[in-house]
DNA sequence: CTCCTTAAGTTGACGCCGTTCACAAATGTA
DNA sequence: TACATTTGTGAACGGCGTCAACTTAAGGAG
């Protein structure tokens, strides 16, 4: 009678928030198994819920992993700004060395987000989806600004405190993001997975810096 | 009676080679459909075969899956292999550019290839594999050498060369790869995907350059 | 040439998945 | 209070990976 992880057997015929707790469920699940781990079976079985009633809020299962990538980004977002909150705080210093530390705690952010949240991060990135949507509200962390939208607002700061040539701006978010997120999916899940953690340290560092110099 | 795309329905009892036909017919679907395409019941029906037949040749989905991922590195490496052929053929100019242009022909591969077949570039480096196993001989493409030994090899010459000083070597092709996977993989199916022909080549060129300026 | 071991394919079944269709129960509105 | 609408249920279909038991061919030993 009871699923893996099932929530209390419900009193009311309806559930109440049952779009909602589909998501919690689809976010654990990715957590710990990535995208592929996402199931519309198992997220209704732990919301104690038959497996169709998934399809009152979710159009497909391709639907459900959508929004679990808008909520993963979102986790990502926050962990870049933690970063960026926690590097750049004391405000001493001048314009260019903030701007190159502001992107600096971007970039390593993200990688931080994929090392400790493989499953998520995988599940953010991996799901298909336009370049359009980058800047939509629900893959907003808890200040407003999707992942996307932190990197550019970083490279606009570089490029204002002139660390980086104006001909050289457009399409930088490109450059900057292909190179951390490969390292990230060549860790996580590619053949520098179980690179020993003081190599990886070092190797993430070296890869901001040739960043912020090949830029 | 007959599946998708069945061969001859085979006078024999026995196949012949059923191992080369199942991982023939895992290249084709990796290739339309990428690496979740790779069915194993799809592929013994191409096979002209049962299903179980299959786990006579490997103990697994995962398995034949593993041997497609080795047979799409060892195209990727003639991709590579092509375009260092293609591009540094003429052996006038100094060492030092001709170092250079074969680090970007590595480079400018590995992007042409993910690009011209995405469903195999992703069957080729998102199945799981240590890093140790990157100089098995069944990724080697024709010539010998897998993705991974171009690679190093390229940024060996660029060192001999003087174009890369020696502090900077160890590891340096963790990052060379980072960056150009990321973009590839961004391109295919991440938020890049869909970009502008032009654009594309655009970035990649910059992308290269920012590599071998920021190494 | 026969017998027998063994490799290679087959049949049938199990449990899981996503998804569809028809139905039932709660809600809220006239 | 009657009814339309939303939300959840039940049963079913086909597809998947995989296991266990069986059958067929091939190849070597006598």
């Amino acid at each position: 009678m009871s699923g893996t992880g099932e929530a209390t057997p419900r009193a009311t015929y309806r559930h109440g928030d049952l779009r909602a707790a589909l998501l919690a469920a689809g976010i654990e699940l990715a957590r710990d198994g990535g995208p592929s781990a996402v199931v519309l079976r198992e997220a209704t079985r732990r919301a104690g819920v038959s497996p169709n009633a998934a399809y009152r809020h979710f159009t497909d299962r391709q639907a459900l992993l959508g929004a679990v990538s808008d909520a993963a980004q979102a986790l990502v977002a926050d962990a870049m700004e933690e970063e960026i909150e926690r590097t750049t705080r004391p405000s001493g210093g001048d314009v260019a060395a903030l701007a190159h530390a502001r992107l600096r705690a971007v970039g390593t952010g993200y990688l931080r987000f994929a090392r400790t949240e493989p499953g998520l991060f995988h599940a953010a990135f991996s799901v298909p989806t336009a370049l359009g949507t980058s800047d939509s509200p629900s893959k907003a962390g808890s200040g407003g600004r999707t992942p996307y939208q932190l990197l550019t607002d970083a490279l606009d700061a570089l490029s204002a405190a002139g660390e980086l040539p104006p001909d050289r701006r457009p399409h930088a978010e490109f450059l900057a993001w292909s190179s951390v997120h490969g390292l990230a999916t060549l860790m996580i899940d590619g053949p520098l997975r179980g690179l020993p953690a003081e190599l990886v340290a070092g190797v993430e560092q070296r890869l901001l810096d040739m960043v912020a110099k090949g830029l």
